[in-house]
DNA sequence: CACAGATGCTTCGAATCCGAAGCAACAAAC
DNA sequence: GTTTGTTGCTTCGGATTCGAAGCATCTGTG
C-alpha cells in the first residue's frame, strides 16, 4: 500500500492535529451560532452564502455541491428543507431539462442578512483574535495553496464517476 | 449581537474558506482510505489513535470525547460499536465507580497498525505534499495559537457542564 | 449520616448524512 | 432516428450524529 512508510516529526504532527481541532471547535461553535441566529446548518448557510455571493443567485445542483465538499443526495436534501422553509427556489435549467437551477429569494437573503454578523464575530472572536496580519497571510497563501493540490488531484478512488478527461 | 458588523478582507475571508475547505477535503479523503483499509471511520481512527498513544493504552469516556471535539452520546455509540468489534474493551474505572475507562486492546493495536502506513500517505500526498517545511512551521505555529485560544475561550453558550474550575 | 448539587455516562428520539441504485434528459455514433 | 453511453438529480436504506432527559455515583455541608 503504502511504498514509504515514513513517519512525521512532531512539527508535521501538530500541523495536521491542530488543523483538524481548529476547523472542528470553530465549526462547532458556528454552528450554534446560526442555529440560535436563523436556524441554519453549517451547511445551509454555506449553500445560502454561496447562492448569494453568485452574480445572479443562483447555482446548479452539482457546481453548489462541489463548492461544498458534500454529497448529491446529502444537497439534495438540504436543497428541499431550504425550499420549504422559502430560502430557496428550484426549477430546471432552461439550457439542460435534466438539472436544477437552484436561486436564493429574498428570504433567503434576509435571512442570510440577519445571521452574517454575528457569523463575522464568532469568526473575529475565536479565530483571527490571537493572530497578526502575518499570521492571516501566512493561513491565506499556505492553506490557499494546499486546497489548490487537492482541487487538482484526485484522490485514490473517490470518482466513480470520472470528471470529464477531456 | 454584533457591536461591530465590520467585514472581512479578501485575505481573510480566503484563509477562512481555505481552512475550511482544505479540513473538509482532507477528511473526506481519509475517511474513504480508512474505510477501505480498516473498516474504521474517522472518528473511531482517532479515538483508536489517541488510546494507542495513551501511556497504558486507556482514557476516560469524558477526556476522548474532548479530546476529539465530540459529543459524549456520539462517543458512546462509537465506543460501543469499537467494543462489539473488540477493538477497544470498556469498564468502570476503580478510583471512581461512574465513569468509564476504555482501553484499546491487541487488536485494536492491529488495526491500527495495519490502517496507519495509508494514512500517513494520504496526508503526505494530499497535505504535505505542495507544501515547504517552513510552510508546515507556519501552520504549525498559526494553528497551534489558535487552538490554545479557542480552547480557552469558553464559547458562548458551549459549555452547560463547566470544567472543574480548580 | 442525610441532603443537595455536581459529575460521568447512557438511553432516547429526531435530524442529518452518505453511497448505491434508479430515473430522466442529453450527446455521440452510426 | 435509433442505440449506447454519459450526466444530473432524486429516492432509498442504513449509519452516524446530537441534545435533552434519565440514572447512578461522588462531594461538600451541616
Amino acid at each position: 500500500m503504502a511504498d514509504t512508510p515514513r513517519s512525521f516529526d512532531p512539527t508535521e504532527l501538530g500541523a495536521y492535529f491542530a488543523l483538524i481541532e481548529v476547523s472542528s471547535l470553530l465549526r462547532h461553535t458556528v454552528e450554534q451560532q446560526l442555529r440560535e441566529a436563523g436556524d441554519l446548518s453549517y451547511v445551509q448557510f454555506q449553500l445560502l452564502a454561496r447562492l448569494g455571493n453568485s452574480p445572479d443567485g443562483s447555482y446548479r445542483m452539482t457546481d453548489l455541491a462541489d463548492g461544498v465538499v458534500y454529497s448529491r443526495s446529502g444537497l439534495t436534501y438540504q436543497a428541499q428543507t431550504l425550499e420549504q422553509r422559502g430560502l430557496v427556489t428550484r426549477a430546471p435549467s432552461p439550457d439542460d431539462e435534466r438539472s436544477t437551477t437552484v436561486a436564493i429569494t429574498q428570504q433567503g437573503r434576509d435571512v442570510l442578512a440577519k445571521v452574517f454578523p454575528g457569523h463575522i464575530a464568532v469568526l473575529d472572536e475565536l479565530l483571527f483574535e490571537p493572530l497578526e496580519r502575518a499570521d492571516v497571510e501566512a493561513l491565506f497563501d499556505v492553506l490557499g495553496r494546499v486546497r489548490d493540490h487537492m482541487r487538482a488531484a484526485p484522490p485514490r478512488s473517490a470518482a466513480p464517476r470520472r470528471r470529464k478527461t477531456s
